[in-house]
DNA sequence: GATCTCTGTTGACAGTGTCTACTAATTCGA
DNA sequence: TCGAATTAGTAGACACTGTCAACAGAGATC
């Protein structure tokens, strides 16, 4: 999915070290992600990150928006592979879906998008990239919802109950906490559970 | 709830630690607690924290292991003012509310306790008090259960999600994404909205 | 051709966690 | 009671961090 690119340095300096931010988080997690580190990687001293990111957490907030746009892909493409004509209601489970897989196959860089206190919040890419992906969310509850699903409902209300469920699971079990609480459960049968009660279709008679 | 210790010295340091540890959380949040400005704050020298705890990780889990407490404490406290002969499902949404409310009141230690990369997770206050709090969610969803509501899903399974669904809106409501996803809500709306459709009464009728 | 801007280097500074040597106090056993 | 041993806390060093200021070189611009 991310692509080496430290040996070849034809791309701007910004852009690489955005790339190289990315592998260090998913091969060493995120307390390794320093940049000093990072410059080190990308072959250059230990200054010149700082001539393209006025700080730390602006770097952060960067690699987090490019996060934030890998969610975005994955929600549409789940989305996608349920065809147009189905149940809605099935495409916003799979939106849900998506955004656990995709948070559990980058828990370094997942972890990062959600440290508020860690990365400078009023960057114009993680402002803009992370409203847009909620946004899916948002579209795809809209779009349950005028099928006929909990019609009575503040949409932006029933987005963000979806939201903060894949979210907790996702940030509980990325962390080992779900299953230290939890000992027995499957990834799967968790995360079903939680999608059938958030999203139920028809009292949860199906499935 | 915290109460200063800085200014007498009797209680052994270890313990005085610790409670410097929940000031210096509430006060000038996560980034703050420091080895060294934990103990510049304790009056004792660079090197004492480390007689008493093996590690920056280690302090950290005990400081954790407290938080655990007093989340248990918080749940209990809010279930027993539910009278005995009361739904036992409001006694489980109870639980829910007052796990975001003790998350929301002290976001930086709340913070801390699920930060699983950076506290040691061996520690046995860690393990034995993060699955004493769990326990409560597991006990007040089986009796919500033997009073009838969704009888027929494993307890652990339910008692996640709705673990799942508390915490996901605390941890995003603290960091501020939920509001910023979801511009106009209230806190008691979304909250009231995650425990209806995850602890749902006769289908969402009432209320 | 002189100047200016942009990009990157280098060195310094204060802060951090951890380790080791050292001191003072307290406990414990004969 | 006295000496030894364990414990608690101090002080200094080390490598590491982010940030800042001074500097160097390359291109663009006038």
């Amino acid at each position: 999915m991310i692509r080496s690119v430290t040996e070849h340095s034809e791309s701007p300096l910004n852009e690489r070290l955005v790339q190289v931010a990315l592998e260090l988080l998913a091969e060493e997690g995120i307390e390794a992600l320093t940049l000093r580190s990072l410059a080190r990687r990308a072959g250059v001293s230990h200054g010149a990150p700082a001539r393209h990111f006025k700080s730390l957490s602006d770097l952060r907030a960067e690699v987090a928006a490019t996060g934030f746009r890998l969610l975005s892909e994955a929600i549409d493409k789940s989305a996608a592979a349920i065809r147009l004509d189905g149940d809605p209601l099935l495409r916003l489970r799979a939106a849900g879906r998506a955004y656990v897989e995709c948070a559990l196959a980058n828990p370094g860089l997942f972890a990062l998008m959600f440290r508020a206190g860690d990365l400078d919040c009023n960057n114009e890419s993680f402002k803009r990239d992370s409203t847009a992906a909620f946004e899916r969310l948002l579209h795809h509850t809209r779009e349950a919802q005028e099928s006929g699903w909990q019609t009575g409902r503040d949409s932006h209300l029933l987005a963000g109950s979806l939201w903060v469920s894949v979210h907790g699971f996702a940030t509980l079990w990325a962390g080992g906490a779900y299953q230290a609480g939890i000992p027995h459960a499957s990834i799967d049968d968790a995360l079903t559970t939680n999608l059938q009660l958030i999203a139920d279709i028809e009292q949860g008679e199906q499935e």
